[in-house]
DNA sequence: CCGATTTGGGAAAGCCCTTTCCCACACTAA
DNA sequence: TTAGTGTGGGAAAGGGCTTTCCCAAATCGG
């Protein structure tokens, strides 16, 4: 068995012997005609690095017999034209050579990049993953650099990132998910993003509009207003809602919301059952625990914040051998893909995740907003599925 | 009504004005003595980019009234020490700038950059988000810049994305997801990942050891022919295979290992119910529907080569009517997170997939192997569930 | 008290590119 | 002939950082 953790024999020289069109420094050199210090000094200094061949513009440039400037023109496809002849040299050398331009030094040298820093809170989250594919998706198309950074660390790790991003001198910065109602963080956070923005970064939020920037904001309280009257509608009267974290924006947007939509068919919700728990199943499975665990009359339907949370309470009902839609009804809220088959299809509010992704990346390249940072909207369709049908008392 | 679909309020003031040491560029300037013609071109080009202001390490130095190496010494931490006072007098000027290295420019000075490249195939792919979920967050720990890509394309994408990684002179590179059988293609992206190391970057692999770089392997074959044995004990006899996309190794893999299992108890398994199909939802539910519409008897366990397609099978099971695992055993591969609630509880194999993105993100920061790659072997364990309950005939 | 070491500071040479200038050399138009 | 206008090439000045090298001052053993 390989194992990665044993200790390893010495590093013999294992370079893999040149392929095909891969020349060596050496033999470039040969061909070279000019022997600057500078270069023998660079040289020189390379030796050490055992087999590490690093190609440069100037070695290109030395063996097409050119300059590093037509060298430089021919590759970056600036303005300024070169005769064919030239050109025709310059590709070959790169071709010989495997040169590949370094994109860091371009970058310092013309002052952009193309990198964009994505900030999810967890990537392994559904939703987050759909958004970013989205958002990857679009920017791979235009030959953005996505990083993506998961920070389950909240404002801090977000303050963090966007400071890295700061410092990596990156085009943009996205951040995806809910803040929190800490203000003092939420400041520092702002704080940090009107830095990166007036060092010449483009900044957009996707999930709430607080930060002041760009932003994608999915209708989180109008979705769940619509949910409520819809579930009135169906039925039930007696509610209890799994609400996300306290103090977590978007889950107090998608209750608030819910509690409106109920109040405007005069439906109201005993406060001991609204309860809070972590956007994530476990979160769910809780939430419904203590649900469950109370005493006085079960409700008839239960409305989790979130579909993983009610895949989550869903699991926790099935435990108790309670069935959904018969005895309870359940909703969610996000309709991600990967949960459309679960048992029985739950109800819940569509939130076009992926095309959330796309609109924040075409944001993002889009020209900087004017005067006032944008807000795109992003309504919620409510989805009337099985999991919240009401079922003819007589069976 | 708090619906964000209106145009909304006029958005006021947000910009949240220059906080406390949010000291203009002029500011300190006027503090600084020296006026090199050199700095004052530069700065004369600078102010055609508005406000755009870009704190150098110059300027630090500059208002801290040391030279430029010191500065440098006091940020960059190597093994030179700086005295007290003029450490302090440089941390303070970087607070009043605001100012943070160009990590870009400090990456071609030392030529070496941290970061890496992951190429997944789908990053909404559960499978794939959850190693990297595991990657990213080792990586973050370890201050890794995570880079991250979608390939769909297949080996020509990750080609592509290797070189460009190769162009930012990336730290590492890791390819998640299998390979096919293309040994055109193949030997195209070998021989990129053999200039990026030779470029003296690291090549990890998760999912096949075909790259000749470090990998992580889970074990397809065994994992499915221990699953394959395990349903014949459960006294299954019938089978169909809905096997992934032909030609893609992990695919293979499964199928053989799973028909490997079942002759070892000699079973075997009609060659046309082993339909292949996408590793997706839908990938699932055509081919279950292949099954279905096929004449003969009906299988009476189905084996879906990843939890995903056996989701989308499920789905097509129930659309027919056929209760699983009543009327029809399945089982998947992989056991994702995400889908352990569905119901049926799935029977499957499990992957440890975060562990497995941990392992790769670990083997990037080891040193590289001496000799020849190493390869990391992650056994699968056959999980039993409800999905293939084999029931009494009586019921 | 003196040569021998540390210390700690700075000038300048790199890192690998891009871009500005400047120049030589055709051509055209008058 | 005399500008006038492109063209296409290169030297050199950046871009923002690190690191080498050199030197002055401080410390130290005897």
């Amino acid at each position: 068995m390989t194992d990665a953790k044993s200790p390893g024999p010495n590093r013999a020289g294992q370079s893999a012997g040149p392929v095909a069109h891969d020349v060596t420094k050496a033999d470039a050199k040969t061909k070279a005609s000019s022997g600057q210090p500078a270069r023998r000094a660079r040289d020189g200094k390379r030796r050490q690095d055992a087999d590490i061949s690093r190609v440069t513009l100037q070695d290109v440039a030395d063996r097409a017999g050119v300059s590093l400037t037509t060298a430089s023109r021919v590759l970056s496809n600036g303005p300024r034209r070169v005769g064919r002849q030239l050109v025709h040299r310059v590709n070959q050398a790169v071709a010989e050579l495997g040169y590949t331009a370094n994109l860091q030094a371009r970058a310092v040298a013309t002052g952009q990049s193309n990198m964009v820093g994505v900030v999810v809170h967890d990537i392994s989250d559904p939703y987050f993953s759909s958004i970013a594919a989205g958002l990857i998706d679009v920017a791979d198309r235009q030959r953005l650099l996505v990083c993506l950074s998961s920070t389950a660390a909240g404002e801090a790790g977000e303050r963090e990132y966007v400071a890295l991003m700061r410092s990596q001198r990156a085009r943009a910065v996205i951040l995806i998910g809910s803040r929190t109602d800490d203000q003092a963080k939420l400041a520092d956070l702002r704080h940090e993003i009107h830095a990166f923005s007036s060092s010449g970064g483009r900044a957009v939020c996707i999930g709430q509009d607080l930060l002041g920037v760009d932003s994608i904001l999915p209708e989180n309280a109008a979705g769940a207003e619509s949910l409520g009257k819809a579930l009135v509608v169906q039925g039930h009267r007696r509610f209890a809602v799994l609400a996300g974290p306290r103090g977590l924006l978007t889950a107090r947007d998608r209750l608030t919301g819910f509690l409106a939509g109920l109040a405007a068919w005069s439906v109201s919700v005993d406060p001991r059952y609204i309860v809070h728990g972590s956007f994530s199943r476990d979160g769910g499975y809780e939430a419904m625990s203590t649900v469950l665990a109370m005493g006085g009359p079960r409700p008839d339907c239960v409305f989790a914040a979130t579909d993983v949370m009610a895949v989550g309470a869903l699991a926790r009902l099935r435990a108790e051998g309670i069935s959904v839609p018969r005895d309870i009804g359940l909703a969610g809220f996000d309709d991600l893909p990967t949960l459309r088959d679960v048992y029985p299809p739950l109800t819940t509010v569509r939130l076009p995740l992926a095309r959330m992704g796309e609109m924040a990346a075409r944001l993002v390249l889009a020209e900087a907003s004017a005067d006032r940072p944008r807000v795109v909207p992003v309504p919620g369709e409510v989805i009337l599925r099985d999991s919240t049908l009401r079922l003819p008392p007589t069976r």
